[in-house]
DNA sequence: AAACCATTGTAACAATTCGTAAGGATTGAG
DNA sequence: CTCAATCCTTACGAATTGTTACAATGGTTT
């Protein structure tokens, strides 16, 4: 529980077989997935501390993933890779990946540079943190609401989450699917209505009005629509 | 703004041409040194952001200086070896270094790997053992915290070993995870507890308020945030 | 329109995670 | 060996979040 939780997604599955065993064997929490989709389902249940990341995966540009783990998750994130071309490494590292190791690799090196990377921290996300929409300023980083007035209203993690989700894809219906997966990953089957709870908490604290709310509209039968006019820095 | 220095250490001249022509070009100033004494002698005028240490020298242990440069002088330090046996990348990853590169490597890599370590500073290790946050002056050689009206509060190591974490990624979520491995990362086991002790310690020591803390955020189920604006000195 | 079922809102409760006071184990100095 | 300092462990109260239950709402059928 304590341990740090590393995730690999390759999809190879020796790969993440070998991987997963090397890396428990060192005292290390791992997930491992075939697929960015699942793995970014599973990102914001908990964030990982560092991800392992193949390039070559058949269902989304790597590159940009390991941009937005990089950038926005403060994950370490480690490009592990058949392209064995200086030109691939350069443009990885210079995207933000904190290594790049490359295939076929030896498991004791690749447990020696996560915790090499685990030794020294990342510098503060500069920014991203900040958005603003509708006389409200959400501040990610101090976890807190302002309103107009200056008068700052906390919110919590699993808040912040659906905030968020909703701040990166205003005007746009998001499905209670979409949600789930986003939020709570591969969760309980019966039906979470944690999702419904988080959200009509986070209306109390924009003081919605719940009969007629403005900013998180609900579609019946199909999801959410977040109304705002976002700004982000 | 200076350049950042970085310093070559290498028996072979032609590396230190190779390398010192690729460094400048990209913007760095560099030294390079054919023998570890004399590059002993500089590193007291003024310590490097970069190490680049070859480890087959003749006149001295290698991974003994790594060793000291990573941990006392507090500069990223990269190994460049021809040894490519895996052992050799392992423990010098463990003994400090921050990366590991095999001869003959492409200078392009050296100079992205280069930078992607500068992206993380390190936490200055025996110099610029001060650290000031909001009214608040840490003291990590004395261990003492001062505050604006110069009244004193000495702190112990375990309480050192979270604040300097906190001073050294601030405005980031921190995970629990993250913070065992920070700290000494073996494998005691019921750490988790402990975390939190600490953590009280030290926001009783920065006098936060436990229903309002400013300083130390908690974030039910991820981790901590420090709020602090830090300049290390 | 009324009846009916499906979906959503939310209050109340339970489980989990966190804060911290108190006691005991460990370490180091004399 | 004793004492003192430090730090881990334990234990219990507090805060946050998920779950359940039921009321309210939207859509559909009769």
């Amino acid at each position: 529980m304590t341990r740090p939780l590393v995730t690999i997604l390759d999809d190879e599955p020796e790969i993440r077989r070998l991987l997963t065993d090397v890396l428990e064997e060192a005292g290390f929490e791992t997930l491992s997935f075939g697929r960015a989709r699942a793995f970014e389902a599973a990102l914001a249940k908990r964030t990982p501390d560092v991800c392992l990341v193949d390039l070559s995966l058949p269902d989304t540009d790597g590159l940009t993933l390991v941009h937005r783990l990089a950038l926005e998750q403060g994950a370490v994130v480690i490009i592990i890779s058949g392209r064995a071309q200086v030109q691939d490494r350069v443009t990885g590292l210079e995207l933000g990946a904190d290594d790049y190791i490359i295939k076929p690799f030896d498991p004791a090196e690749v447990v020696a540079r996560i915790r090499a990377r685990l030794r020294s921290p990342k510098p503060p996300a500069s920014s991203g943190n900040t958005a603003r929409f509708n006389g409200w300023t959400a501040h990610f980083d101090r976890y807190v609401l302002q309103d107009d007035t200056g008068e700052e209203v906390p919110f919590s993690h699993a808040e912040s989450e659906v905030l968020r989700l909703f701040l990166e894809s205003p005007k746009r219906l998001i499905s209670r699917a979409q949600m789930q997966t986003s939020l709570g990953g591969a969760a309980s089957e019966s039906f979470d209505r944690a999702m419904d709870v988080r959200i009509s908490r986070l209306r109390t604290k924009l003081r919605e009005d719940p009969k007629n709310p403005q900013l998180i509209k609900t579609i019946y039968g199909a999801g959410y629509i977040f109304l705002g006019d976002v700004t982000w820095s």
